[in-house]
DNA sequence: ATAATTCGCACCGAATTGCTGCGCTTTCCC
DNA sequence: GGGAAAGCGCAGCAATTCGGTGCGAATTAT
């Protein structure tokens, strides 16, 4: 299914959250009761974001989080990548998944299927904290799909 | 997690074979010979495509199934639409859900959020079954992540 | 009739997802 | 120093989804 996983959506939630504060301290808790997000899922996501790098913790009485880096450069791509794990299209297109998936040479969709991959990939890298904050128009694509099937070039490495 | 289901990969490889054949009648059997894929499970994406209205199916002795409309206006999204139900990137996304998500009022992503969705929708909906059989480019975006956030017009009606 | 097909359920096992519990460590404040 | 506040790590649980199968009924060419 073509969807994002609470986990992500949570995320997000926060990430916006700490933008807005950009600089201030800003406890799971504080933001659990904000939003209707179970704080300890929250914390959860948060982990991983700081996992990431995506945010700094800092921890003990007044701890918190911070955006490790300004808005701008924060990419919804990454997040989604670093909240839900590679990212594909369909199972065989995992590159990790390593095999070769024995269609492969007959699979008469597998290559155009991997252009869609990498055109949603694009929209996603294309698109960062910061515009999906501000009101007005967010990105705009275009020639995602190319025949090069290489639209999104690096993901994270 | 963004992927799409076996079932719509199913669905696809046996859309562009019927599409590779266009007017000739071809069962599920056929297919399921050619690609290592479960011809029982084939069938069931069969029917549903049938139900949906984008193959017509002949039953009895040399039955099969035949496009029912020509590869080019067959969209991408169609098919996932039917093939996996309403498309959303969050749950609180789907229309049907009816629970208007407690957040909404305060939810800062909710909008922008939808307007991914949109946009991938919309990469989906560009796409005909067509464009995925041809080598070159499938589709040039532009304008995809309009502030509107109505990228995907019409669904199904 | 018989064989080849699609059709319509219903069902099962495995994986994923959303969420929670519990205890530990770190840090601030008194 | 002691307590409270906060993050960290791991493990587990319930519900849903997904991939796949079984079985029989209906339909049609030979």
């Amino acid at each position: 299914m073509i969807k994002l996983t609470k986990r992500t959506e949570y995320g997000l939630i926060a990430l916006v959250h700490l933008a807005e504060r950009q600089g201030q301290v800003v406890s799971a808790r504080e933001i659990g009761e904000q939003y209707p997000v179970p704080r300890r899922l929250l914390a959860e996501v948060l982990k991983d974001l700081q996992h990431g790098g995506l945010v700094n913790s800092t921890r003990g009485a007044h701890g918190g989080y911070t955006l490790a880096a300004p808005a701008e450069s924060i990419s919804l791509g990454k997040v989604v990548a670093m909240l839900e794990g590679a990212p594909s299209v369909t199972d065989c297109t995992a590159p990790e998944t390593a095999q070769p998936c024995e269609v492969h040479a007959t699979c008469p969709i597998r290559s155009p299927l991997d252009r869609i991959r990498g055109g949603i990939w694009n929209l996603m890298e294309q698109t960062s904290l910061q515009s999906l904050m501000d009101p007005g128009p967010v990105v705009s694509l275009r020639g995602s799909l190319t025949p090069s099937g290489k639209a999104a070039p690096e993901l994270e490495s």
